[in-house]
DNA sequence: AGGATCTCGCCC
DNA sequence: CCGTGGGCGAGATCCT
């Protein structure tokens, strides 16, 4: 309910809300015995509270039809675990392991002595004092000059140490956050991986996922997606994604009425694609669409030229030039952006389809840089709340669909537009079909909701 | 030894 | 602090 009430809140424990709302000072080295009871006597006086102020800013539907039921779904999925093949992770270290050894013998020759290549400063040091490579132009962090994927980029033209760093960098993430971090955590009995659902931590409503966080499995890269195809099925089943198609995108259309947006989905564009050709054609397809899911996000977020002109590689007239034509062609967008901003200045938060607020108290902000953070994270926060709304529901849908005819077919994982399903194989086609009608249909726009549905032995064949 | 912070990079 | 937004985690470093 707290986090109903104020999703931004650091904490929502009994705790936490007893200082605040009741007065009640803490004292956290209290008797465990006297601490519980402190705590059953805070709770029963924050009920009323709160539930007062649910009905108060009509928020009962969303706490009490919605995260409350939520709540027993995401246990279910938390207590199911998705397989894990650890063999086929086994074979990764091993592989990675080999390639690293090769990287740091070149890394140390290349720059004349040994040091910590996991070491930002002593990267630093190597790279702008000891091989003598020109800082101009590099972007400087709190701390100094950055050595981040961007700058060892343009690095690179200079001297052949800044792309093997690169390399190295890609190949030790994997492999300590996924390779070497999963199987330590699968539970010996089962083979299974679980990891726990946040409901109560985003500020826009969004879930998220910790020990493990599984919402960030690799799937960019070739070795990624060999991580990917570590998460396998159980025997005699099927791993089913179901991911909406751009779905930020449809929500802006239904929240800003662009009739040019909602014409294009209308007619069954895939906006992504269509920026991919205009300017990532010479890339193949795959990536160039992703890449401009990037763009295509960054801009009606509120992306500035500089960054714009790095992601196009572009001048910056020429990027801010396109991003100008990019908002022309849907005037809609930025009426509503401009709108959003003047309401959430004047209410102090933004809300959802659903009703989710959420407060922006830094819209008043004198500074202006941090004024127009609160500015673009009032732009998002709709739009993105939205589509959490939008998937929430469908999850419970799903949830129901598969009681009647899922066959044992169970929900694993959710990542933010994606359901992950474990389906007996022999029940693929119905459950197929009722994921993709309930996630469809389950809160109608002014534009269609679409959802692609995939199936494989693995996830990242399914996906 | 363990917490806080920073940098970096994975995902949507 | 931040000029796309929202997350989590590994490793280094600094500090207690
Ligand atoms: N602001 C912002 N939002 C993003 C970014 N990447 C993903 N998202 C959000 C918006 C997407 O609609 C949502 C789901 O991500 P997906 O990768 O599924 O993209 P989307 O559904 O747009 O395209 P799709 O048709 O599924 O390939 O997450 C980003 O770089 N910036
Ligand atoms: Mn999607
Ligand atoms: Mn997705």
């Amino acid at each position: 309910a707290s986090y109903c009430l104020n999703p931004s809140r650091a904490e929502h424990g009994i705790g936490a809300l007893a200082e605040e709302l009741l007065g009640v000072g803490r004292d956290d080295g209290a008797e465990p015995t006297l601490a519980a009871a402190r705590a059953a006597r805070a709770a029963h006086a924050l009920r009323p509270l709160l539930e007062e102020r649910l009905r108060a800013h009509a928020m009962e539907r969303l706490f009490y039809e919605l995260e409350m039921p939520l709540a027993e779904v995401l246990a279910e999925m938390e207590l199911a675990g998705i397989l894990i093949d650890v063999a086929v992770l086994g074979v990764l270290a091993a592989e990675f392991a080999t390639v690293l050894e090769r990287l740091i013998a070149e890394i140390y020759a290349l720059a004349g002595m040994e040091f910590n290549i996991n070491s930002p400063p002593q990267l630093r040091t190597v790279l702008f004092e000891r091989l003598g490579i020109s800082p101009r132009g590099v972007r400087r962090g709190k701390t100094g000059l950055s050595t981040d994927v961007d700058v060892l980029t343009r690095l690179a033209e200079q001297h052949p140490l800044p792309a093997k760093i690169l390399e190295y960098r890609a190949l030790a993430k994997l492999k300590s956050t996924y390779v070497d971090a999963l199987p330590a955590l699968v539970d010996p009995a089962t083979g299974r991986l679980h990891t726990s659902f946040n409901q109560t931590v985003a500020a826009t409503g969004r879930l998220s996922s910790s020990d493990p966080n599984l919402q960030n499995i690799p799937i960019r890269s070739e070795e990624g997606r060999r991580i990917r195809a570590a998460f396998v099925a159980a025997p005699g089943h099927r791993l089913v994604s179901a991911d909406y198609s751009q779905i930020e995108l449809r929500v802006l259309a239904h929240l800003s009425g662009d009739q040019a947006l909602i014409d294009a989905f209308a007619s069954g564009e895939d906006i992504h694609a269509r920026t991919a050709a205009e300017v990532f054609a010479d890339r193949p397809p795959a990536e160039g669409r992703r890449l401009a899911k990037v763009l295509n996000y960054g801009i009606v977020y509120g992306m500035g030229a500089a960054r714009a002109a790095r992601e196009l590689g572009v001048s910056q007239a020429e990027a801010a030039a396109y991003i100008a034509r990019y908002l022309g062609r849907y005037p809609g967008v930025r009426a509503f952006i401009d709108a959003t901003i003047a309401e959430a200045r004047a209410r102090g938060y933004v809300t959802t389809v659903l009703g989710r607020r959420r407060y922006l108290p830094e819209l008043g902000a004198r500074d202006p840089a941090v004024r127009q953070f609160a500015e673009r994270a009032a732009t998002n926060t709709p739009i993105q709340g939205s589509a959490a709304d939008l998937i929430k529901l469908a999850m419970l849908e799903v949830r129901r669909r598969l009681a009647t005819a899922g066959g044992g077919a169970r929900l694993l994982l959710q990542v933010h537009d994606e359901l992950l399903l474990e389906v007996p194989a022999d029940r693929l086609a119905a459950v197929e079909s009722a994921v993709r009608d309930a996630m469809e249909r389950v809160f109608p726009l002014r534009v269609p909701l679409e959802v692609d549905v995939r199936h494989g032995a693995n996830w990242s064949e399914a996906h």
